[in-house]
DNA sequence: AAGTGGTCTAGACCACGTT
DNA sequence: ACGTGGTCTAGACCACTTG
């Protein structure tokens, strides 16, 4: 995967200063910023500019804009740190929430995917592949429970167990033949079982979120499938929708 | 609250001419769209408007994008149902994910709120509200329940229990002081309850899927709360997340 | 090398909110 | 009435993908 230094836009430029500016208490008085025109001239861009910058704040839920007045800073959304619908692995879930992420234990093996796991992947029936089984924990307590699929086509090298990134967009970045480009999540409710339990290393539980997510390619091929059960006292999942 | 009748902009007129090309299949070769020029001389408008167009889009989950390529259909979010990063309400989802929704029971109070729900909704202990309860049904089972609060503050007319709108957006729109900008949605799972299993007619459950909502209007004040609980079994709840 | 999308500018007019 | 963001244009150059 080639890596390559990009000069960074203007507009980008003037996102993070602007969120800095905010983080600093510099630029928005009462959390209402300034006008674009003003914006645009703070950093001597054009106006469209600084609209490309402003909405892609806008976009990862920071600020809110209003036709007619000053956009101002979401303080809620920029409060959440469990949220699902944006491509962050586990480890940084858990890192977000104020906990420290630790691996209890972590398996690698080679073998056939059964039928369900190869139609979400679109293969044919025996296709092999590498599975990843990993144990996470929160300050100690185990808290999620992954089993990661990935077929042979996926990856251009196997990494050693101990090189996989804790996040599976960063060793898609650096070991998949093609990126992750986006990734859907379903989410279901299960109850504990015998097997879970003993996975978990847990005695008992009380109910757990299943989320099966499957990673696709920007043409759209499934390239990654992933079975995640977590244990939802310690964990709450959040998702932000707008309107429009 | 005011409507306005909006004379369509520009590039969402494209929007929808292309997304019904799309659907018509008359557009996208291998589902691939025309380039962004070809689209601005098809309609006669900059290239600009059409970026414009191809962007809300791509933030849709309707195409992907890619720099020096042309914009592809996005089959895979395209044929996604129960998205619950959308601001839909579970009339929708229901119908949505192929299902006839109904309503088997609705009732409507007025009372103090519980402590924990005025915290939800930043108002101070024994604020009252209106409470709607509802049982949600598809093709005449019983899929979701519901209980909405609203504060006395967030209503500026109180509508006949069967003037509710089947969707708390529309609501909003009509009988709001201020309509919902957007809302924030944490899940987790619960065990069936005596008390859960009564209120939606069920004999036995598996697992719920608990939702809580919380609506803000666009200057972040959260302005209703919902508590929701679903039977996963019928709805798998779904959620993409897109890289960058 | 050619074609495509990404970024950027300067200027214009309209629609909305506030005063 | 005024200031603000929303929409739109025409033109330019750069970065990436493709043949």
């Amino acid at each position: 995967m080639k890596k390559v230094l990009h000069r960074p836009s203007l507009y980008m430029t003037a996102r993070n200063a602007i969120l800095d500016a905010i983080e600093e208490g510099e630029i928005a008085q009462n959390d209402r910023l300034p006008s674009e025109e003003a914006l645009a001239e703070m950093f001597s861009v054009s106006r469209a500019t600084i609209r490309n910058a402003l909405q892609s704040m806008e976009n990862d839920g920071l600020i809110n804009k209003r036709h007619g007045s000053e956009a101002t800073v979401n303080r809620v959304c920029l409060g959440l740190n469990m949220r699902i619908d944006e491509a962050k692995g586990f480890s940084d879930l858990i890192a977000a929430s104020g906990h420290t992420p630790g691996e209890i234990y972590k398996t690698l093996e080679r073998k056939a995917f059964d039928s369900k796991v190869a139609k979400k992947l679109q293969l044919k029936k025996d296709s092999e592949g590498i599975v990843l089984t990993k144990l996470l924990s929160g300050d100690g307590n185990p808290v999620v429970f992954l089993r990661e699929y990935y077929p042979d086509t996926t990856l251009h090298k196997v990494p050693d167990l101990e090189d996989f990134p804790p996040d599976i967009y960063e060793l898609s970045d650096l070991y998949f033949a093609k990126a992750i480009s986006y990734t859907v999540r379903e989410i279901s409710a299960v109850r504990e079982s015998e097997s879970l339990l003993k996975a978990m290393k847990l005695k008992s539980g009380t109910g757990f979120i299943k989320m099966e997510e499957i990673h696709y390619s920007d043409d759209n091929n499934p390239i990654a499938y992933n079975e995640t059960y977590i244990r939802d006292s310690i964990m709450k999942l959040q998702v932000v929708c707008r309107r429009m």
